[in-house]
DNA sequence: ATGATACTTAAAGTTAACTTTAACTTTAAG
DNA sequence: CTTAAAGTTAAAGTTAACTTTAAGTATCAT
């Protein structure tokens, strides 16, 4: 089953597997995340992880910032480090700074995906004409 | 001095470490990329790499895919293996093959990045408004 | 209460993509 | 001709991001 609801009904939490399923990643991943200082779920009373709808979101965030090609410590300084003992003013105004830089990036990322497109086009364009030329 | 110029004034000839400027990556890093069978650029009389405006072209464009999350491997198979032995019609096929699900995975990624950014907005207002709450 | 299944940790292993090193050769400048 | 800078190779080393393993603990269904 995924996810169990508390008395009010608002409060879903999450098992390991659980999350990894709905995220597609493995457990191991999830848990490589947490010594890297990205998330930090709760634990039961027997120490288990126990992840909520918020660490969910987080984890989401992790993987998008990947696939557009953050390392996992660029990562770490746009949505801080979990739980970090720091001063929590400072720590969020990096995290802002950080954030401004990465919408230039990713507009950046936007320009070069349509030199790679423009690329490919031509590449394309190039291959088939080589095709003709070999028939 | 940035690149030769032959007796027709259209050939244009590159060293290692000139193109590796232009490109700002190492010069081992492309020797790396000829090990992997990405290039395949001449050799002088002394067995030292010359490289073309089309090498160059050629390595941009795996600077791009890489860019965008390709792996070595997938652009390979995106360009065709450099010089391979391989039948000429069935490698441009199987290229022109990658290529077209190149441009979907491009599309997605247009998606992703638009999503990122979202996510992004909404955690810098998230920091904004936890910012004003510590005041 | 008893398994089966899922969880825990710490540590070792893996893979991709480079980078560095060592020992040697080629090339360009004086 | 000499020498410094740049090039060559093969092999070893590095780093990030996981993955696997081992040995033990917790939870759940019967």
């Amino acid at each position: 089953m995924t996810g169990t609801t508390d008395k009010t009904g608002t409060e879903e939490y999450f098992s390991i597997s659980d999350l990894a399923a709905q995220l597609e990643i493995s457990p191991s991943t999830i848990r490589f995340y947490e010594d890297k200082g990205l998330i930090s779920p709760k634990r039961t009373a027997g120490n288990q992880r126990v992840y909520t709808r918020k660490d969910r979101a987080r984890l989401k965030l992790i993987i998008r910032g990947k696939r557009f090609g953050a390392s996992l410590d660029e990562i770490a300084e746009m949505i801080g480090k979990a739980g970090s003992g720091m001063d929590e003013k400072k720590q969020i105004e990096i995290s802002l700074a950080h954030i401004e830089a990465k919408f230039d990036e990713i507009e950046d990322h936007r320009r070069e995906l349509s030199l790679l497109e423009q690329d490919l086009k031509n590449l394309k364009a190039l291959l088939k004409k080589r095709l003709k030329e070999l028939r």
